[in-house]
DNA sequence: CTAATAGTGTCTGTGAGACAATATAGC
DNA sequence: GCTATATTGTCTCACAGACACTATTAG
C-alpha cells in the first residue's frame, strides 16, 4: 500500500505534515538515445556546476511534485526535459514521433552527494533530431555516440575515457542500452530511431548499431518482410540507391503490430547466458 | 542529470534546503507472487484506517530516506517490507531465496489523496511461504488467488468484485502479473517458485498457473531438460509418484542459466500483438 | 484392475542462417 | 566496366507442437 497505516504518533503525523517526512527529492534523468552517421548516439548535458563541474550527465531534473509548481506526471517531466534540452517542442511537435518508456528507478544513498534523490529513469528512443543548444547553465550538450563513452559491461567507464559521466549514469546509460537491444528484438520500435518512410537497408542499420554487429542482409530483408506487421509497404521507391552503388531501395512506413512475433533475435549470444 | 545545476536563486535554495522542494514522499510496494494449490496467489494487506479503509492493498511502506532513521536503498526497503508482512527474516533467512526485481514506479498526481507519493514498485517470486501476520495496524494480511482479483486486461477490477483494491494497486498488480509471465518465457526464473529440488511436473504447474493454460506434458518435460543450465538433475527420485498415480517423477536443481535459450515461449498469442 | 501420470520416441511444419543468383545503381 | 548493394531463391538444421507408446503408481 502507498502510505502504511499509522502506527505511532510520528507515522500519524507523517501522513499529514509532509515536512514531517525525510527529506527527499525525486527527479527524471532521461536516456535519449538516436542514430547518426550509422552510429548509436545518446543526448547528454555538461554540467556547469557542483557538483561534478565539468563532468557530462543525462539530461533530467526535478518532478514538479505540486507544491510551488502544478503537479505534473512522471512521463511529462520526461517530455518536458527532453523538449528543454533538444530545443524542440514536446508531445505534439518533433517530440511527437519519439518514443518514451520508463526505464527504472535508482535511488541508492549517496548517488547525489547533496540530498537523497530518487532519480526516475525513462529511455527515448528518437530519429535523427538537430543538435541541441546547450540552454540555461548547462555547459554544453550534444548527442554523444555511445562508442566513446568506454562502457564496461559492468556499468562503469573505462579509465582513461575523457567524457566522463556523472552520479551513476554509466549505470543507468547501460541499463538503457541493454534495454534498448532487448526491445529491438521482440518489439518493432527500430523503426522509431527512422523517419516517416524508410528503407531496409536503412532499418537494418538501426539494428547494426544497436547491436554492435553486422547482419545478412538477405536474411534480415525476408525476415523484416515475414513478421506480420512489422512494416507495410509505401509502394514508392527511395530515389537513390546504396551509398555505393546497387538499385533502389523499397520505401516503408512502420506497422501497426506492437510486438514481433516471431522475434528478430540477436546472433550468437549462446555465450552470454550463464 | 540528477539535480539540474542551479538555474536561479530558487534553484539554488532547492539544492541545498530540502525543505524548500516541493513536499514529496517515496513509497515502496511489493507485488508478492506465490503458488499455492496449484493457483497464484499474490500477498496482500487489509488496510485499517483511512484512505481506503477496509479495502487491500499491496504490502508496502515509507523509504528510510536518512532524516530521522539511517538512509536505506530501494531494494532494502522492498525485502523490508516484504518481511514486516510475511512475519519470516530478510535476505539472510526464509526470503533469501525469494526472487526480487523492479518493476517499475508509480507517481501520478493524485494516486494518493493525501499527498504527491512517488511509489516504486518490486515484484518478488517466492516459493510456498507460509500465512502472513495480520501486523501492527493491518486489519488483515493474507495470500489470496490472483484469480479471485477480477483483474481485467486494462489494469481494472470487474465490478462486483469482493476484494477491492486501493490507490492504483490493481494496475500496479496488472503490470506485476504480465511481467511475471513474460520473465518465465526467457528466464529460469519458474524455479524460484519451488523449493531447493522440484519435480519437472511441479515446474510445470509453476507455468500453468502463472500463465493460465494447459501445457503438454511430454513436450514441456523434453524442453525443460533440453535448455542448457534451466535445471540439474539431483539423481534423486521423488518419494510420491503423481497425485492420481503414475511413476515416481525424478528431482532437479535449479541450474546455473541466467537467460532460456532457446526461450520457452507461451502458446497461442499470435492474436495479442496488435 | 483401472485410470492417471512420467518419461521417451517420432513425425511434421516453421523458421533461422548459410549460400547463391540476379538485377540495378554509383563511380 | 567494376563493385557494392537490393532483393529473391534454395538448402539445411534446429526446434515447437502433435501424437503415440511404455512403464509405473494411486486408489
Amino acid at each position: 500500500m502507498s502510505p502504511e497505516p499509522m502506527r505511532d504518533e510520528s507515522e500519524f503525523l507523517a501522513s499529514y505534515d509532509p515536512r514531517a517526512y525525510d527529506p527527499v527529492a525525486v527527479t527524471v534523468d532521461v536516456v535519449a538515445l538516436t542514430i547518426r552517421d550509422g552510429a548509436l548516439h545518446v543526448l547528454l548535458v555538461r554540467r556547469g556546476g557542483a557538483p561534478f563541474a565539468g563532468m557530462w550527465a543525462l539530461p533530467g531534473g526535478f518532478v514538479h511534485a505540486g507544491g510551488r509548481r502544478e503537479a505534473e506526471d512522471l512521463p511529462d517531466a520526461a517530455v518536458r526535459e527532453l523538449a528543454e534540452e533538444t530545443g524542440l517542442s514536446g508531445k505534439d511537435g518533433a517530440l511527437g514521433r519519439v518514443h518514451l518508456e520508463q526505464l527504472g528507478t535508482y535511488g541508492a544513498p549517496g548517488r547525489d552527494p547533496r540530498m537523497r534523490i530518487i532519480s526516475v529513469a525513462y529511455l527515448a528512443f528518437a530519429p535523427e533530431l538537430p543538435d541541441p543548444e546547450a540552454g540555461g547553465d548547462a555547459a554544453d550538450a550534444a548527442w554523444v555516440p555511445v562508442g566513446a563513452l568506454g562502457l564496461t559491461e559492468s556499468g562503469d567507464q573505462r579509465p582513461g575515457t575523457t567524457r566522463r559521466l556523472a552520479f551513476d549514469h554509466a549505470r543507468i546509460l547501460s541499463d538503457g542500452l541493454e534495454r534498448a537491444r532487448g526491445k529491438l528484438e521482440y518489439t518493432p520500435l527500430a523503426t522509431a530511431f527512422c523517419g516517416d518512410e524508410f528503407t531496409i537497408p536503412e532499418l537494418r542499420a538501426v539494428y547494426e548499431a544497436v547491436w554492435g554487429e553486422e547482419l545478412h542482409a538477405g536474411n534480415f530483408h525476408r525476415k523484416v518482410l515475414s513478421v506480420p506487421g512489422f512494416v507495410e509497404s509505401t509502394g514508392a521507391t527511395s530515389d537513390r540507391g546504396g551509398r555505393r552503388g546497387g538499385p533502389r531501395p523499397r520505401l516503408y512506413r512502420a506497422g501497426d503490430a506492437r510486438l514481433l512475433h516471431p522475434a528478430l533475435l540477436r546472433p550468437g549470444r549462446e555465450e552470454e547466458i550463464r
